[in-house]
Formats: C-alpha cells, sequence, structure tokens
DNA sequence: TCGGAAGGCCC
DNA sequence: GTACGGGCCTTCCGAT
C-alpha cells in the first residue's frame, strides 16, 4: 500500500463496464472497515493499484461474490487462495446476500452505506458505469468494500468454522476449472449441427407449410383448437398449455410435428450453435443454491444433452468420469437407518431393481417412485411420472414402497412434522436449512426430505472435490466430476462419511459420453 | 429494448 | 382443485 504497510487482510470490490460488459474500469481495495482506496483500470494498467497484495496467497482477501470478481479479474492473476467470500457467509447463514440488505441485517443501527450498481445506474438514469462520474464510481466501490470488511467482521464468528472452510477450499477449485474450460471438437460439433439443423428444418418447414411457427405456443395452441383440439389453459389463463406433457395426448399429427421441432431446436440453439467456432467452452460456478449445490452459469455445463457430450474433448486424451453411485438414495438409507435399503446396498444390489422385483413393476416405474418419495411426491405427480391414468394403482405404488422400505417412510413423515413445526431441517454434517412457512404446507413437507438429501449429497461431493484438487479437474455435476486424464482417484472417496458407504463408478472414455 | 411466461435440458 | 426437490437458458410476445 502506498503507505508502505503490509495488510494480513483486505477486501477487494471490482466496478465493471455494466452487468453486461465485464470490462473492469476500476476497483477498490479496504484495509479496514474505517479506509478504501480506489484505482481506475480502464485504460493502461495503473501502477499504483496494490497487485502484489490481490496476488499474494498469504493475504486473506474478502469478496463478495468472489468467483465473478476473479473472473473479472482474470487478466490480472489474481490469487483464489485465502479467500473470504462475505456472499458465501451470508448463504451459510441463511442470510439475503445482496450487499446493501446484508449490511442492514446484519447491524442496521450501524450499517454503512454501499448502494448496488443497479441501482445506482437506475437512479442516474445511465446505462453504464462509464456514464457516471468517476468519481462517484470511485466513491460507490469504496464503501462497498468498506462494507464487505465490515460484514466479514461481524459474521466471521458467526459462520460455521468447519462449512466456510469447506466452501473456501473449493473457491480455487473452481475458479481453475472455470479457467481451464473444455476443448470442443469443431468437427464433430459441426456434424452435430448439420444432423440437428436438417431434422429441424424438416419440422419447421411442415409447420410453416400449415400456416405457424413452431416455436411459438400461441399459435401452436392456437392451431390446434382452430382443428378441433382443446388444449387446457396455461397458469394465468392467458394461453393454452402445450408442453410435452400436454401435446404427447393429442392425437393430431401437428402435436408430434411441434415436439420433434422443439427438441431439434432445443439442442441447436441451446448447444451446438452458440459453440459454433469456440475451442473451449468455459463456465462460471455458483455457491448459492438453497441446497448447498455448485451451480453452474454463463454456459451452463451442468445440464448438456449426452447426445452432445461427444463433441467435448479431453486435453490429455482421455477423460475420467467419475459418479457417485445413487448417492441421494444411499444417505436416505443412511438418514433413516432403514434396514431393507442398507442390506440392499451393502449386498451390493440395485435399489431400483429391488423394488421393481417387490412390487412387480416395471424398472423404471420402480425407479420412478422412488425419486418420487424423495421429492415428496403426491398420488397425482406419481401418476404422470409413472404414466398411469389410475389413480388407486399410483396409491398402491405408494403404499407398496412404504412397505418395503417402512423406516424410510417414517423418517419422510417424521421429517415433515419436524419441518412443519421447527421451521428447519438439517443435513448430515449438521448445515441448517430454514423453511419459509409463507411458501405453504405442501412446499415445506416436500423441502423437509428433500433438502436434507440434497444437501448432504452436496456435502460429501464438496468433499470428494476437494480430495480431488490435484488433478486435473474439467467439469463436475452434483454427484459426477469429470476429470482429464487416465487417472486413479484417491483413497477414501466412497467413506467421506465413515459409515456411510457411497461408491464411486469409473468411467475411461476418448471424449465426453 | 426489457422482462415475464412458457418451455425444456440436466442431476 | 392447487406443483415432485435443485438448477440455467432460449424463445416469444406484449409492455414500455
Amino acid at each position: 500500500m502506498p503507505d508502505g504497510s503490509s495488510p494480513r487482510r483486505i477486501a477487494i470490490d471490482v466496478e465493471t463496464v455494466s452487468l453486461k460488459d465485464r470490462t473492469p474500469i476500476g476497483l477498490s481495495v479496504a484495509t479496514s472497515s474505517r479506509e478504501a482506496l480506489y484505482f481506475p483500470l480502464w485504460n493502461e494498467d495503473n501502477q499504483d493499484v496494490p497487485w502484489d497484495l490481490i496476488r499474494d496467497d498469504g493475504v486473506t482477501k474478502i469478496y463478495h461474490n468472489c468467483l465473478f470478481d476473479l473472473m473479472v479479474l482474470k487478466p490480472y492473476k489474481p490469487s483464489a487462495n485465502n479467500i473470504a467470500d462475505t456472499l458465501v457467509m451470508a448463504h451459510l447463514l441463511n442470510m439475503d446476500g445482496e450487499l446493501s440488505n446484508l449490511v442492514w441485517w446484519v447491524d442496521p443501527y450501524h450499517a454503512k452505506p454501499c448502494r448496488s450498481a443497479k441501482a445506482m445506474l437506475e437512479l442516474a438514469g445511465a446505462s453504464t458505469m462509464l456514464d457516471l462520474p468517476q468519481d462517484e464510481v470511485a466513491i460507490k466501490c469504496c464503501q462497498d468494500t468498506i462494507a464487505t470488511m465490515w460484514v466479514y467482521e461481524r459474521l466471521k464468528d458467526k459462520v460455521d468454522r468447519g462449512y466456510f472452510e469447506v466452501e473456501m477450499a473449493l473457491i480455487p477449485i473452481l475458479h481453475r476449472m472455470s479457467l481451464r474450460g473444455i476443448a470442443i471438437d469443431q468437427e464433430e460439433r459441426a456434424a452435430l449441427e448439420e444432423e440437428l439443423t436438417d431434422e429441424m428444418l424438416y419440422y419447421r418447414n411442415l409447420a410453416e407449410a400449415e400456416g405457424f411457427n413452431p416455436g411459438s405456443p400461441k399459435q401452436v395452441g392456437y392451431i390446434l383448437a382452430k382443428r378441433g383440439t382443446f388444449l387446457p389453459f396455461s397458469q394465468g389463463h392467458k394461453q393454452l398449455k402445450t408442453d410435452v406433457k400436454v401435446l404427447e395426448k393429442v392425437l393430431d399429427p401437428l402435436a408430434s410435428m411441434v415436439l420433434q421441432y422443439r427438441h431439434y431446436q432445443k439442442a441447436l440453439g441451446t448447444y451446438v450453435i452458440p459453440l459454433r467456432g469456440a475451442e473451449r467452452a468455459y463456465t462460471r460456478f455458483h455457491l448459492d443454491a438453497a441446497t448447498g449445490r455448485i451451480s453452474s452459469t454463463e454456459r451452463n455445463l451442468q445440464n448438456i444433452p449426452p447426445q452432445i457430450r461427444s463433441m467435448f474433448l479431453p486435453d490429455s486424451g482421455t477423460f475420467t468420469d467419475a459418479d457417485f453411485s445413487q448417492i441421494e438414495l444411499r444417505i436416505l438409507a443412511y438418514m433413516s437407518g432403514d434396514r431393507e435399503m442398507q442390506y440392499i446396498f451393502e449386498s451390493g444390489g440395485s435399489i431400483h431393481q429391488a423394488t421393481a422385483e417387490f412390487m412387480n413393476i416395471p424398472y423404471k416405474r420402480a425407479k420412478n417412485v422412488g425419486f418420487g418419495m424423495i421429492y415428496g411426491a403426491t398420488v397425482e405427480t406419481v401418476m404422470e411420472t409413472a404414466k398411469t391414468n389410475d389413480k388407486r394403482l399410483a396409491q398402491r405404488f405408494i403404499e407398496d414402497w412404504s412397505r418395503k422400505y417402512r423406516d424410510a417412510w417414517n423418517w419422510i413423515q417424521f421429517q415433515q412434522e419436524q419441518g412443519l413445526l421447527n421451521g428447519k431441517v438439517h443435513t448430515l454434517f449438521g448445515r441448517e436449512f430454514v423453511l419459509v412457512q409463507e411458501e405453504g404446507e405442501g412446499a415445506v413437507r416436500r423441502k423437509s426430505v428433500n433438502y436434507p438429501i440434497q444437501g448432504s449429497a452436496a456435502e460429501i461431493f464438496k468433499r470428494a472435490l476437494i480430495m480431488c484438487k490435484h488433478l486435473d479437474l474439467a467439469n463436475q455435476l452434483h454427484d459426477e466430476v469429470l476429470i482429464d486424464g487416465d487417472v486413479e482417484l484417491p483413497v477414501g472417496l466412497d467413506h467421506i462419511v465413515p459409515d456411510l458407504l457411497t461408491p464411486v463408478t469409473l468411467k475411461k472414455t476418448a471424449r465426453w459420453t
């Protein structure tokens, strides 16, 4: 810093041109909750910026949403180690993450002033930060770092250290994954594009010959009605519902034409065309999901359809894909102490297979019923997923399931009661989730069951990622990690919770599958 | 030009 | 007669 001292702890905030244009225009560094400096960045590198601190692994660097700022600062190579993130802290404490609200929540009487960039732009009627006077931007940026430091000081002893350490250990791992990206096989991509475009055009032309745009739900509803099929109303009664579930049941060939078109258009528009000419696909990760899962944004790499995955290549020639096998059901078995489930898992069997045999139904139905239980399904939704119109049959599925897995069933009931009574539920590692009673009894019941299961799975998976940090991680998908290289997995991955076996399935391939 | 609604992909 | 948990993104279309 200018005065020559070297703080152990700084708060950092970066201002960008706008929310859309992430070119950094300046950054602020706070050394305490009382002083901060602003450094313009937009022209040549500002020599005054304390890059040595920002790049120093030994300095604790406090950000509010560090994965965003680290990405914006990418050309300046900021350190991703030894980070403290107040946004992550807020989420761990079930608080609103927006900084200006957070400041208020932490201590309304001594709250530090701060504004969101969005509010500031709206107030000034400006579209980018460059339209604002530089000193205003500087003040805003300094206010943010001061507020960030201030929030950090007040929350650091409130947040559970164990959880926070896990989250912060993930930061360099996730940041590195974002930076590396995944190689795209442009030949394969182009082949997919050609193939899918042919199909898409075929169905679009058919639809246009009938005088409607198959991409418009409104027109689809209108034309089907004109031809004698009347669809149910959508939410709000503004339109007719034309989703897969509805159109599948429609006999008019136009319906399946629309579904075909949508299928190919979806693949093209979301996954294939946006990667035209790209050497690699990059994403950013977030740590703000309600259940503690990691999400992927600005090119979601967690929802790529299997048919499209072949265009992603390993740099090394081999992907090692490690997948936690049926981890949520194993967690259910463990948390509920269900002896039947545990027995099936211990003897190396498949739960869905066992369910199917017991209930005398196909594997797929058994699987749907099982997942329905984890998600807190009602009879009606079991009817839908199991594809039956017979309500009594669906009722039977649930009853049979509850008889076979009695302890799990009882645990599910118990969770629901607890959630309704206490307004909160807990994971295996003790993380607490607050349930919003205003969302209604049904929602609270479902989340009371699902949050502990999904949340515990996320906790196990995060620890697995940390155990794999020395490997070249290319992607992560909730219970699956894609590693670039033909590698061995670390020992102990299947015993992250000592007495819960979580087997990992390995797959080595020449491209993603 | 923005933003909500509708639809659809993943675990 | 009401939504089965958690995500993200694209398209259409009406409002501004």
